[in-house]
DNA sequence: CTGAAAGCGCTTACAG
DNA sequence: CTGAAAGCGCTTACAG
């Protein structure tokens, strides 16, 4: 029917107004609920306003209000997809809905480009807030934002040339938590596996990885270093490679959740896994189902996404205090991987 | 800096107007990009854009503009986290993202209630159109909606009462591949997990499930039917006391992920699980990595998205043909859990 | 309690 | 090529 149509003319206040023979500033009253109005005359308007199918039009009430709130926040992901992000996404849905507020969610891709583009998009839009896992390593470019009075929040990466809250983990202290969790058993030669030296916290859980080395006075070996891993294929190829050294690793730290689940892949294709061990950063679905388990370093992805938000709305609020920095702990989660002794 | 000051004043194009000493509308025309604008008046309206920081606000543009589009859709899911949620979701993103649209997500969570409430607030916003993974089985109340030009597309599971496009899958033959899968491997005790029968997919699914007895000549033997299992944690208790009972199954047929995420711990825990076979519906991140891996029939949830996507920006460019309901093909993945072979 | 006027920031429709 | 006027759908600020 609408197809034959075409789309039917969407009533305005002003029609509303028309039909229940009232003015337009009756109808907003009674559509926006303010008490003081005649009640025969706002029974009228919302008969009217039933019969011709009205609904408001939040993008024109927002131009005018004073307020400029839209009730919208961005949130601004390394890839909606990832069960991290997912996770984190869903916790700052449930806290924006306490808000009446909606979300609108972007995968940014590591890719600083789209970063930029994404979030001059979402302004454009003049979204209230951002919630953001950035990919870039200079935020400065939002600072006219930020002083325009849009809130933001930076989760998982810190922000960099720009004070702003955030909320992230101690990438540095995780790191070389996993490490030495295998130092204990016995591990010496450890290899790492992480994604590119572009992403801060590949920078960061690297130096966690150098650090459990130095406190115990052991040397890095270069040669079981793989950094640059972007993907699954990529973690399980560079996993096989450094097995078949002349002098492989014993243990494999792999930084980042899509780089275990290859490194796992790798391991059971040359039947490895219950002999070499593995820690990974980033806890994923199923890693305790797995055979043997997979211990790993886990950041919670809820509390993190529910803390972000908590700080947006608390900004938006009307909070002017000096920027916070909110770092959760991680926790080491032994499931068997991790406890694979060193061959003597 | 700007806690101290408060919100610094939005410049807007007037005040370009000012600073560069040409008309409002000169900047209308430089900020949208029209050619016919003197160069050199376009520099001094550049130049003033920048020093101002100005930034255009799309809100108000498409307020005035004729074509009614927002450059915004919503996408309606049943829980943003759930791994076919949020694989769907980044589809729809990457189409949307080629029409310089974005995406409001929400989250569900089978409440029909909340499906209505958070559509109406997408359309209160003027989104272009919908992606819906609906909780509620009666889709009547979108119908104005639908006519006044907003797009409306179903995904997962089909509209009700309502004549709109869809992408589904074939719940009833995927869940019948399932059961005649094992039934091939000699099972005919095969016990049924589902969710509650209020989603219409769980009941496509039950229904594909009865299907393949009938067509065996098998009676369904009721107390091998669980439903109303919904979340992980139900579905291993079921898992367990069925395989308690006096003639417990020789397979499972679990009907969606969580579902069987939830079967494969309670089997694992009784040491089952290479003696009971499993079918689940829905592929899931690692089910090829347990032991044994997990045979699931799989719906795309990437192809789902897109082809959804695609549709709703066809009707947004004025496709008025009759309304399409696609269906999806599902595929068995056999991975050992389905293969184990019935006792003699 | 009710309404006519002005305006939010921008685009349309029209003159020049 | 440029601009003054009107208007998108609504709210504010002000009279009555």
């Amino acid at each position: 029917m609408s197809a034959a149509s075409g789309p039917s003319a969407r009533p305005t206040m002003r029609d509303v107004a028309a039909l229940a023979g009232v003015s337009l500033k009756t109808v907003s009253r009674v559509v926006n609920g303010i008490a003081t109005v005649d009640p025969i005359l706002a029974t009228k308007v919302r008969n009217a306003a039933d019969k011709l199918g009205y609904r408001p039009n939040m993008t024109a009430s927002n131009l005018r209000r004073g307020d400029r709130r839209t009730g919208a926040i961005g949130l601004l992901l390394q890839d909606a997809a990832n069960p991290f992000s997912a996770a984190l996404m869903r916790a700052v849905e449930n806290v924006a809905r306490t808000h009446q507020t909606v979300v609108l969610v972007g995968s940014l891709d590591d890719d600083p480009a789209r970063e930029r583009e994404l979030s001059s998009t979402l302004f454009d839009r003049r979204v209230d807030g951002l919630v953001i896992m950035p990919s870039s390593d200079d935020h400065a470019y939002l600072m006219a934002e930020h002083n325009a009075g849009t809130g933001l929040v930076f989760v998982d990466r810190s922000p960099k040339h720009l004070n702003a809250d955030s909320v992230t983990v101690d990438n540095v202290a995780g790191a070389a938590a996993a490490v030495e969790h295998l130092m204990e058993h016995g591990h010496r030669r450890i290899a790492f596996l992480g994604d590119v030296l572009a992403i801060m916290t590949a920078v960061e859980r690297f130096d966690g990885y150098r650090r459990a080395f130095e406190r115990r006075g052991v040397a890095v070996d270069s040669r079981l270093v793989a950094h640059g891993l972007r993907s699954i294929e990529a973690a399980t190829s560079a996993t096989s490679a450094l097995l078949a050294l002349p002098e492989p690793p014993t243990a494999l730290f792999t930084s980042q959740n899509l780089i275990t689940i290859g490194a796992c892949r790798a391991l059971r294709a040359l039947g490895r896994q219950r002999s070499v061990a593995m820690v990974g950063f980033d806890d994923f679905p199923l890693a305790d189902m797995l055979d043997p388990g997979v211990t790993v370093v886990a950041q919670d992805a809820e509390r993190i996404g529910r803390l972000a938000a908590e700080i947006l709305f608390s900004r938006l609020d009307g909070d002017r205090s000096p920027a916070r920095n909110v770092v959760v702990d991680t926790s080491l989660i032994p499931r068997g991987s991790g406890e694979i002794a060193a061959p003597l």
